[in-house]
Formats: structure tokens, sequence, C-alpha cells
DNA sequence: ACATTAAGCGATA
DNA sequence: TATCGCTTAATGT
């Protein structure tokens, strides 16, 4: 959270008039990110100053699904959860994206609309940029290899979700979900791995097709068990190698 | 093998 | 105090 610091005082702290132009932020947070890495100095100066941060507070929608895509994003701390909404209003959560990655990014798709709704998962900051300067960031060397390595990666594990959703039963979708979780955006802790933002028992449901109740039942018999142990919130897996057993069916 | 309904409890703001 | 997150039991499919 160091980076929040930074960027708050950066920003100037004041007004909340927070879509503002970068004053001066540090190129050294672009050079280690993969779509930039290949950049020199130069350009990530030239991309950055034509770049606009925002801090969100955590639960903050960025984009919603079917908006006009007039900008691309940059997630540098913090989480999103990529989200949709059902005609009959029920939320399903598609995926979360951690820090470091490009979101929203509807052009590279060959889309003029959001095809989801992206929420802060967490408190979060993040950098965009207008739309129209997609093709000219296109043209930097590595950027668009690397875009489309996340996108595959989102797209794979999007394919084994479906899979999991139509075969397995919720046990094991539940398993499965918090497995990836704690892989995509776990932190040590003292008695195991914690999910890294607030997750409740509603948005595991919405994660797996399931329920909070069931999520509630199941998550009691695993702290029962020792393997996971949680608390409003918070989820801490104690035990993943029980908890891979448990993804597995049986 | 699950969802739904309902009731109640503690934490949080 | 009101709302939220959570748990549990009973009941339904």
């Amino acid at each position: 959270m160091a980076l929040l610091l930074i960027v708050c005082l950066l920003d100037g702290m004041r007004d909340e008039a927070q879509q503002k132009p970068m004053a001066r932020l540090d190129e050294s947070l672009l050079t280690h990110l993969p779509p930039f890495s290949r950049l020199d100095n130069r350009q990530i100066r030239d991309i950055l100053d034509q770049a606009t941060s925002k801090r969100y507070n955590e639960g903050v929608t960025v984009f919603g699904e079917g908006e006009e895509a007039e900008r691309f994003f940059m997630l540098l701390d913090g989480y999103i959860r990529v989200m949709r909404i059902t005609d009959t209003g029920e939320q399903v959560i598609a995926l979360h994206i951690p820090s470091g990655q490009l979101f929203g990014i509807a052009r590279a798709l060959g889309r003029d609309t959001y095809p989801a709704t992206a929420v802060t998962a967490s408190e979060a900051i993040i950098l965009s940029w207008p739309t129209r300067l997609w093709d000219h960031f296109a043209s930097y060397d590595g950027f668009t290899t690397e875009t489309y390595k996340t996108v595959g990666k989102r797209i794979g594990e999007m394919n084994t979700r479906i899979v999991e959703l139509a075969t397995q039963q919720v046990e094991q979708r539940i398993a499965n979900a918090l497995l990836r979780l704690v892989n995509q955006t776990g932190r040590k802790v003292e008695d195991g791995i914690e999910v890294d933002f607030p997750i409740t028992r509603q948005d595991l449901s919405e994660m797996t097709a399931s329920t909070l109740h069931t999520v509630s039942r199941l998550l009691s018999a695993w702290e029962k068990d020792g393997i996971v142990k949680s608390r409003r919130k918070r989820i801490v897996v104690s035990d993943p190698h029980r908890l891979v057993l448990l993804s597995q069916p049986h």
C-alpha cells in the first residue's frame, strides 16, 4: 500500500475532482509491467503524460456493461471485479483482475462498448487513457503481444470455469474458486494464505453459481476440519492441499 | 444434492 | 439504531 500513499501525495490529496492529469508520476510505475517492459523511458514518459490517475474506494463501478468504451485502464494497485448482470437482475462474477494488468480494453477485442461491468474489489489506483490512443500504444514494441497474453490467460480461465460450472458440483466449484483466489491474489499470513481483498459469501456464491447459504455452510464445515479460517469479509486457506483434494471429484 | 425460506445473532457504521 | 454479513434449521425440489 506504499503505492497508495505515493500517488495520493502526488495527486495533492485535495479536491475531489479526482480525475486530473498526473503532475509527475514516476516512470518506474510502468517499467516493470509486462505491456510496457520493453519500452524506453521516453516512450513511458509519453504514455504517462497522457494518462489520468484516479483513486477509487472499494465497491465503486469503474465502467458498466454496454457503455461506450471511451477509455481503457491500467490497474496500478488493488483489485477489480468483472461482473455481468442477468436480465433477472442476478449478478455473476466473471473474474478478478490483480494489479499490473490492463482492463477495459474493448478496442483490443474489436468492440466499441464494454462487454462487462468493472467494480473495484478493494481500494484501487487506476490509470486510464482515451480509447483513441490505443492504436498508438499498439505500435510500441511488445505491447500488443503482452496484451494478448493476458487476454488469452483470462479467456483460458473463463474456459475452465465454464467446464467446472457444467460438470462439477458445488463443493468442487467453491473449492476451485477459492484456490484460484489464493493463487492469484493470495497473501501469506500467520496461519495460511489469505484472499487479498474483502470477499463475502455472497461474492463466492456469485462466482460459483451457488447461494450464500451453501457457501456459508461449506466454509463452516471446512473451518471445522481446519482447512480454512474465515471471519467477516476475510478468508484464510490454512490447508491448501486438502482444499485441492476437495476440488477434485470424488 | 442442492436451493429456498425464515429466524436470529454479532459486527459495523 | 439500522444495516450488513453470517449462521443454522427447516423445508422444498
